[in-house]
DNA sequence: CCGCCGACCTGGAACGTTCCAGAATTCGCG
DNA sequence: CGCGAATTCTGGAACGTTCCAGGTCGGCGG
């Protein structure tokens, strides 16, 4: 493990200078056919490469983008992440990944950490994050958040889908289906699962439904069973779920009660993650287009690096897909 | 976003020498308590904060720790990921990940990607690697696997559950309750899968059931229906399953014909991942000591910094977890 | 009063690259 | 054959830190 060739080793080896041997390296042209060919050998032979670090140190740009995740346990999360790096990959850079930051101290200090290194922008992945924190990091390099604020922040661009319109379609195919009785279980006082919310009020209000709604509202930590009883017993048919976590609780619950679904309970997710496929039986659900959420993100970043300066936040259709469980 | 603030700025503010603003902020003694105090008081006002990147090319560490999984959507995965990400953190270093490493064209071009950074050390979370591919990237920095592959690899450190008592375990569970008729289903050649399988059939022998051993083989995409069925049909009345994404496809099939499990099919998984607790009914599972076998790897890592040069192949020992579908 | 020690501090070199200004060489063309 | 322009190449400076060798200064023992 001794120390690697420098550009200085290749430039003897190949009897150039080390600024040739960069610019041969580089691909720029102004480097005499045969040169370039002695030179690439010489860095072949040695097994030269570059230090990226020292590039970064001289250019201003490291070529690194920071990833900020709540947690890499809900398959959204890592699919939106996948499709991050997919994206960068494609540009040419490199993902650094802070995973857990759930909680204000940690995403602050995560955040710091990227910063320290200099990433070229970063990519918040998560349901929630504290403006302030998000202004500061920006201050460093551009963000984009994939997921949803309360508002807008100044000086951050965001990724979303549009949840209104996502609880929407969920509801408006459960009426087709001759649902009226539509309960929604919801876990979270977050921005999204409080838009979905208000989503499947507005809709049930929208189908005349007004007097049919009933949110099922729980702890994280809680179980939904109580909640699913008393809606049942008061005859809902049909329950649209906060996301597909929630909606496996639902058929968990429906299971344990042997209530047939979709037959004696109908029941949506939404985010349409790896999870409704696993589902049994199949999971219907609102597909967030995650990949294209996590590639746009990666282009907002680069609008802001070529010099735009006014924020853009993009909100993304999703659509339903339908599947076996309602 | 105005260029950062050098250790320049806050030395010339505090009326002092760069290279002492780097001892004090270091926390160097021999930096008299009255200069340091106004030192940070200097980089606080200036909003200073140190260029990591300049530091890692001074001194020979980045503290950085490169992470290459084959993919996030399996939660074993990332559980040995997050566990990584945790002990790295502990020590101070920052995680690199590389996704998507599946094919060996890909293995290699991130490993190199994270070579070029300078990562102090490399961590590999799959089920397999190229040989070669480890031991050149073993040259720039060390490697620790979690997984295994089909014989230790020279140079390599790694870090396993023992696969085969893993199985004795599951079979051990499955006969203890009555079952003779015990299947495996399997869609891997891969070391691990290849195994979990020895250790079955030589549980099978072991408990003098060499007669019912009966390995369940499909592809990676095609339905395990088929031969679950045969199976059925002779008799069988448990299945253990390669991995919790494999036992899940059992619960599907049992779900589909309408078997009761585990009354007329027990199911044992293996990894213990999240999926099992999703799974209804709960699925007994081999449990993988995730959160352990991340931290060792690190510390496998640490022990080669301080300078190791043997190689050390840890087998940690699983154990079964029982719940309702077996 | 000298010399030395320890505490505290400093300036320059180094890490490995890219950028810049300009030097050396070749080429085209009158 | 000479001259300007292109082409090809070069050496030094810079990026922001840490390391190193050494400098200053007050105090203290002799």
């Amino acid at each position: 493990m001794r120390s690697r060739p420098t550009i200085l080793d290749v430039a003897a080896r190949a009897g150039v200078s080390k600024s040739l041997v960069s610019l041969a390296l580089r691909g720029d042209d102004g480097v005499s056919p045969a040169t370039r060919e002695r030179i690439v050998a010489a860095a072949d032979e040695l097994g030269y490469r570059s230090n990226a670090l020292a590039r970064a140190l001289r250019q201003t740009r490291t070529m690194l983008l920071g990833v900020v995740v709540a947690s890499l346990d809900n398959p959204y999360h890592t699919e939106v992440v996948e499709a991050v790096e997919r994206a960068a990959e494609k540009h040419g850079l490199s993902v650094l990944l802070a995973h857990g930051a759930r909680k204000a101290g940690r995403m602050a200090e995560r955040l710091d950490a990227l910063g320290d290194l200099n990433v070229d922008g970063l990519v918040v992945v998560s349901s929630w994050a504290d403006p302030a924190l998000l202004q500061a990091a920006a201050r460093r390099a551009p963000v984009a958040m994939v997921g949803r604020s309360l508002e807008p922040v100044a000086g951050i661009d965001s990724v979303n889908n549009d949840d209104e319109h996502g609880a929407a379609l969920a509801v408006g195919h459960l009426v087709a289906a001759g649902h009226e009785r539509i309960a929604h279980l919801t876990s979270s006082r977050r921005p999204a699962g409080l838009a979905r919310r208000a989503g499947y009020e507005a809709a049930m209000v929208s189908h005349g439904l007004a007097g049919h709604v009933r949110v099922i509202e729980r702890d994280r930590e809680e179980p939904a069973g109580p909640g699913l009883d008393a809606a049942l017993a008061d005859g809902c048919s049909a329950v649209f779920a906060r996301n597909d976590v929630e909606a496996f609780d639902v058929l968990d619950h429906a299971w344990d009660r042997g209530i047939d679904v979709p037959a004696g309970l109908a029941v949506v997710g939404y985010d349409d993650s790896a999870l409704a496929l696993r589902a049994r039986p199949r999971l219907t659900s609102v597909h967030q287009p995650r990949a294209e959420m996590g590639a746009l993100a990666v282009e907002l970043l680069r609008e802001r690096w070529s010099g735009r300066t006014t924020d853009r936040h993009e909100v993304l259709t999703p659509r339903l897909v339908v599947r076996a469980s309602a």
